[in-house]
DNA sequence: TGTACATCAGTGAACGCGCGTTCACTGATGTAC
DNA sequence: TGTACATCAGTGAACGCGCGTTCACTGATGTAC
């Protein structure tokens, strides 16, 4: 039947939305289509009304979930210490358990098999991230400060840290490599 | 028909090494029992013969690439040098660009669907290598040195730096990201 | 304002396909005598 | 040493299953008059 004209924007939204949770949490091939429909409390077949294909839906899931992010990380750099505070929320445990709504980069970067639709994405949302940790976190002043460089690490080591910790199945381990690359992170901003 | 008793074992060991290869290169979920075995040179049937399901080959490729990781770092921690240069070929472009002999920690920690199956070993390879670069890197002296959370910070920029830098569909930065993290790295070690 | 009709998102059965897995069969090898 | 037979890894067709995708149909909404 017809709907209302507003309601398929909203839904379109849902799919999305849902999508990009799942496919953070399980990996693209981790996921249906018929699944994600029934997460959207639809059925399977109207996912063709809002996307071309699956394809199609990985590639905005990923956008997706780099706006979202994005806009996370420009509110981080309004606040004072609030690079070092995304930071903390970023190596938390509480980040390390809930991927679904997590970093992109730690959920999609080696996802492989699909690299040609997330490619250009993660790339985009990586020179954003630089970009931002270079200008707004506090790097500990000293002559020829390396900015870029020192943003490069930061990112790298949050990134590993954040994949290897949710991979280990030793609490204290895990918890251990957050702890230890948050120090190392802390210890590059002023004092 | 029956084949000689050698043959058997020698069987084993080449799936499980182009398995150990091709779940590396495109994920387990996108490598089929059947591609493997004609990457061994049979037809899909006797892969019950040597194992008892994918499931079970995946837990063997994990350890089987965790023993060939370790025994490369063993000979580097052997070599006056080595263990600088073990991290200079894990951050090349060439490692970057093999993902089949490379690194499993940047390979599998990422494959969620599989943790069960994955974390125990890819676990203990993170304990092993933390041990080895705590012990043998050659840390720049210092009071207090925190060699154990030093190896965690190395081992996690080199697994994130490798996982983004294979990610990236932009060579200058992919490069870029692999030459800052070394040279972080390498400035942790003596002059 | 009221009526007749076109629209189109949602339904749910169906499609072809490739997957992991099974199995009856083959036939050279290893073994018993 | 020679013969008869049991073994069992490899073959390739077949299985059930869930996947991504398609499609004829439904029926409340929006529109034309």
């Amino acid at each position: 039947m017809r709907y209302p004209a507003a309601e398929t924007a909203e839904k379109h939204q849902k799919i999305l939305g849902e999508a990009s949770r799942l496919f953070r949490e399980r990996g693209f091939g981790g996921v249906s289509v018929s699944e994600i429909m029934k997460a959207t409390g639809l059925t399977h077949g109207p996912f063709y009304n809002h996307f071309d294909s699956k394809e199609a839906l990985m590639a905005e899931c990923v956008d997706h979930a780099s706006a979202h992010s994005l806009a996370d990380l420009d509110a981080a750099t309004q606040l004072p210490n609030g690079m070092v505070d995304y930071v903390r929320a970023y190596l938390s445990v509480s980040h390390r358990d809930a991927p679904g709504d997590g970093c992109l980069l730690a959920a999609f970067s080696a996802q492989t098999a699909q690299k040609q639709v997330t490619a250009p994405s993660l790339t985009a949302h990586m020179k954003a991230s630089i970009e931002r940790f270079a200008k707004f976190f506090p790097w500990r002043a000293r002559k020829n400060a390396d900015a870029r460089g020192d943003a490069i690490r930061a990112v790298a080591a949050m990134t590993g840290a954040l994949v290897l910790a949710r991979a280990m199945n030793d609490e204290a381990l895990s918890e251990e490599i957050l702890r230890e690359v948050l120090a190392g992170i802390e210890g590059m901003a002023k004092a």
